[in-house]
DNA sequence: CATATGTCCTGAGAGC
DNA sequence: TGCTCTCAGGACATAT
């Protein structure tokens, strides 16, 4: 569940091969659910993509963006519980999109149990708009500390919620950001302005390091596993856990004092309150 | 401007 | 056993 930047990364590489590919098919795959939403409708999406060649696949935030010759830009936004697929999905009731390219490529599938996720094509301008600085933060994957402090030195929110902020920074969701929190030994509900410079170092030292750590072990595949790479296979992240989803286990640092959860923003937190100070 | 809250959706798990 | 209820948290619209 709830993919965020390393998981939607995995999935951008997933799909890779389809780059130079030129698309023969796009289509709303019919399923019993609620259709999700496709903006615009199938028959101009189809219009515009099939006979095109896919430029490059990328990723903005937590969206897998196929950018094809022309700079129109198709995106999958997963949302909860979306996925990118190339190979047989984890059921076939929940594949509501489905794109077929030339030259043997395997058809690429998007996949969503949940269907609160998006998918929309954007021409060049539409998506510079939709994604300039002021809607979406720099990639979390680009962060320094004074970057940080910058963006959220004046903001009185507790840090964690501010982290979750796609605006300010993109590609931290509500998982990593118990996890950076925890290795940077700061308290979530730490103040923004109260934060040193040399602590939003720590933090975007650990972001990163926590972000490109996750990529390479293909994200994490929560107790649900509903997460799975391009092939429905499940991540290996999870496994390196420290503090999500861990109440009440003991700190894997001073081993001593249980993890805490507390709600923020009606999203879980989890922390070390002995390690995590507020000071 | 910054920040807070309600909404969408499905299915796992809790409680009775 | 089988029903009802709560909760999980992505992005965004709307309210304060």
């Amino acid at each position: 569940m709830m993919p965020e930047l390393p998981e939607v990364e995995t999935m951008r590489r997933g799909i890779l091969a389809i780059e130079g590919a030129t698309i023969t098919a796009a289509e709303k795959v019919r399923c019993l659910r609620k259709p999700i939403a496709v903006t615009p409708n199938i028959s101009t999406i189809r219009r515009r993509l099939v006979g095109k060649k896919v430029k490059q696949v990328g990723r903005i935030g937590k969206r897998v963006v196929i950018q094809m010759e022309n700079d129109d830009r198709l995106l999958f936004e997963p949302r909860m519980t979306g996925l990118v697929l190339v190979a047989d999905p984890p059921s076939q009731e929940h594949v509501r999109f489905r794109l077929e390219f030339s030259h043997g490529e395997k058809e690429v599938l998007y996949w969503d149990r949940r269907g609160l996720g998006m998918i929309y094509l954007l021409n060049d301008q539409q998506y510079q708009d939709r994604f300039s600085l002021e809607n979406l933060g720099p990639d979390a994957l680009d962060v320094t500390g004074p970057l940080l402090k910058k963006i959220f030195g004046k903001s009185r929110r507790p840090v964690k919620v501010a982290l979750l902020d796609q605006k300010k920074v993109a590609g931290i969701g509500n998982l990593y950001a118990s996890e950076i929190l925890y290795v940077a030994a700061i308290h979530p509900a730490k103040r923004c302005d109260r934060i040193t410079l040399k602590q939003w170092d720590l933090i975007a030292e650990t972001t990163v390091d926590i972000l490109q750590t996750a990529i390479a072990h293909e994200g994490s595949t929560l107790s649900d596993g509903t997460y799975r790479n391009a092939l429905n296979d499940p991540g290996g992240y999870q496994n390196m856990h420290r503090v999500y989803d861990k109440e009440d286990k003991p700190c894997p640092i001073c081993m001593d004092t249980p993890i805490t959860r507390i709600v923020q923003a009606q999203r879980s937190t989890f922390f070390c309150k002995a390690c995590q100070k507020r000071s």
